[in-house]
DNA sequence: GCTATATTTGGTCACTCGTCCAGGACGATT
DNA sequence: AATCGTCCTGGACGAGTGACCAAATATAGC
């Protein structure tokens, strides 16, 4: 009677590579992250990163992806919970405020849109969820009655993205202070018809 | 009667290395430069590069420092030269349109914002030019009566990284689809009192 | 029990890294 | 011509790198 049989065993040290992963990158920086730094986080012998995975960066690349797309997954839930596009945004700026531009999880979204620059299998990916995330939001904002829903959407996310990144350099900045400018862009045509 | 005295040449091997730098950094990123690598591309061998500066990282942090100086002085005198921060801002996005988002330039800087939150120097000098800017955007928008100025520049500014940030992803995105949302917020109060 | 299969170990390989430095080269000064 | 200060060269140092693999270990099936 196996505390662990031999599949659970090797599915626990994958997924402790990928959370190691998850938090190095952001820690570090996405180049600094080595099998043997990578190894000793997780807990495991560095030989079994290339077991598990192809390559580091194949690792890498797959943490990164996971993280964002839990992210976002649960930013869509925020945004259809929500009576309205324009509280929706305002859900997910509350959320966007418990980062701080300085911690991992902010830092993991910026290396991989640099790494996504130079890694053509990563840029697709992200390309996709980043797309299909911006299609939902554009949805939203067109039922709402907004003229120009797809523009909006680009133009919400990358306030969101280039705040986080403003953050890092002045920890001042806050939420709070963009949120009633960005309602501005999204709650447009909010006040002329509701269906 | 030399062509080159000798402190000329070592100023020019000096700016070299900076400008090696500048490239390199958006090309390869910040931590895969080398001093090898940075003194090939410079034309001048390796030990130079501890000759002329304290340290690799010094020698980034300077070439990155002068690039964003020298952007946002120019960004600056566009700003200046426009009648109204709104005709500015617009001159500014036809500016930001040169930029790719893959491009080296476009990711030195995306590069020197995750620099930052690892080297307090670079943190500290980065900090001073970007509040220094955003001040001067400030006051521009104060002047032509923006209730909320402060607030506004910040988020002006938060909107040009982004953007950058999200063309490497999908290099469609072109500042033409942003500007007219960025004028609903920078011209807020345009219409109203001008003087 | 014994054999197949999956996981892990510990180490080797060739290579690149930042930093440092003794000594050579060269124009300027005396 | 000799000296001085600046600039540059080429290599050495120990440390760290990704990838790889034969051997060891542990579980699963017979």
């Amino acid at each position: 009677m196996p505390v662990q049989t031999n599949a659970e065993r090797g599915r626990a040290a994958r997924a402790h590579l990928l959370a190691a992963a998850r938090d190095l990158i952001g820690e570090i920086g996405w180049n600094a992250v080595s099998t043997r730094i990578l190894a000793e986080r997780a807990g495991v012998r560095s030989g079994l990163v290339h077991y598990h995975f192809e390559s580091l960066q194949a690792l890498l690349r797959q943490a990164t992806l996971e993280a964002m797309g839990e992210m976002l997954d649960g930013t869509t839930a925020l945004l259809t919970a929500a009576e309205n596009p324009a509280d929706g945004i305002d859900a997910m700026l509350a959320e966007l405020d418990r980062y701080t531009g300085e911690d991992p999880a902010s830092l993991l979204f910026i290396e991989a849109y640099l790494a996504a620059t130079r890694d053509p299998l990563l840029h697709e990916r992200m390309k996709a969820l980043m797309l299909d995330f911006r299609g939902t939001l554009a949805a939203a904002l067109g039922r709402a009655g907004h003229p120009a829903p797809a523009d909006a959407a680009a133009f919400t996310m990358a306030v969101f993205d280039g705040h986080l990144l403003h953050k890092g350099l002045d920890p001042g900045l806050s939420a709070s202070r963009i949120a009633p400018l960005l309602r501005q862009i999204t709650s447009t045509a909010t006040k002329g018809a509701r269906e």
